[in-house]
DNA sequence: TAGATTGTTAATCGATTAACAATC
DNA sequence: TAGATTGTTAATCGATTAACAATC
């Protein structure tokens, strides 16, 4: 089913086909054809098709695609029946927002979380309670959770990464100020560098602005 | 300055660049060549040196680059000696947490805070009280923010964009969970889809863990 | 000067788009 | 059957990398 060797930029468009296809389907629509979807999504029709020729033909010649099947077929493609167990390390206003963001999200598991202060109870999650770091190590030996996001400063992120994937952990949703430097056999890493995002939107607005529009 | 054409891969790299050059100025490193650089960063020299020479010549051959001249001149590129006037809309933990991570932030200033709730004094950032979404209009229509930041549930965010457009809004960097359609000719867009992203590093962890590894 | 390293052009690689035969 | 639309291959486009002459 998950296809060998697709590339990354591919991968990276399922989701966003997937949160479309769910709107389409809360919307009572049976079918849909790829050049609508890519009138809608702003892409081309050929993108889509090849895209999810990638893992199968889903479509149907001459009628298009059946938008809840080819939900589903996405659905299993990036693993959302699954449940991966996931902790988070780092609980300030940025961990609260990711754990309670998660709460309810498909194929994401929060397991535990973990900050260097005081224990507390979380408002939007009272499920879970706030470990300290020092059960870090008896809580992953135990539980295995195999995700883990990092919401602390940049100077410690790079330690806390190789210690925790020594612990088992294979994936790391990185919102540290740093590059996370691991072996990519036993690790994979997503950066989300927000500084760098948002210094892009600044760069274009201010080329907007001050800049030599047309 | 800031040369027309330069494709937005090449803009996208620009903050990496000069992140990991202020790490070099604190630690003391006075001159560096394309080739260490391109080690360290996990990029090729060629890259760097093709990337940087789309802005100009800011290197000597046979010596490399100047630390903290290149970080300024990126400094420049990035109009990061500019402040853009920025309001963020949605003060929940995300919106807090953004708040606070841009507090000190080059480049931007946040100068409104937005949300539909009632009025509550920002604990890390005192000087900024939280505005009910009424007094949105007037406050634009004084201070002429150019950049909003969109912490509000999906389907909210289209039909705010709009209305901040409207108001003269340039930029809008989109936390919320729906594609905006806007005319790109009046305002840009920077979406981080925080759901795409962790969807594609489960995609990966899963993958790793439950697929064939060589 | 000799050595190092840039700036820049040309070659390669990969991703997107176009085209169309297959087929529902 | 005729019309529509997919699946898939080939063509194009853009981004990355390699190569090397220029030059500090």
């Amino acid at each position: 089913m998950s296809a060998e060797n697709v590339s990354i930029s591919v991968i990276r468009r399922l989701p966003r086909y997937y949160r479309y296809l769910s709107t389409l389907k809360k919307n009572g629509v049976v079918r849909i054809s790829s050049g609508e979807l890519a009138a809608h999504m702003q892409l081309t029709a050929s993108q889509i098709r090849h895209d999810l020729n990638c893992f199968g033909g889903f479509g149907q010649q001459g009628y298009g695609y059946n938008v809840s099947q080819l939900a589903s077929e996405i659905e299993k493609i990036l693993y959302l029946d699954n449940h991966i167990d996931t902790i988070i390390i780092g609980i300030g206003n940025l961990g609260r927002a990711l754990s309670s963001f998660l709460f309810d999200s498909k194929g994401i598991s929060i397991i535990g979380l973990f900050d260097k202060s005081n224990c507390e109870i979380m408002e939007s999650n009272p499920s879970l309670s706030i470990m300290p770091m020092t059960e870090l190590d008896s809580f992953c030996k135990e539980k295995k959770p195999k995700l883990a996001i990092l919401c602390i400063p940049g100077g410690h992120a790079q330690s806390v990464a190789e210690h925790l994937s020594g612990l088992g952990i294979k994936g790391f949703w990185n919102f540290s100020q740093t590059e996370l430097v691991l072996d990519e056999k036993t690790a994979t890493v997503e950066n989300v560098h927000l500084i760098d995002s948002i210094m892009t939107l600044s760069y274009n607005v201010n080329t907007m602005i001050g800049g030599k529009e047309e």
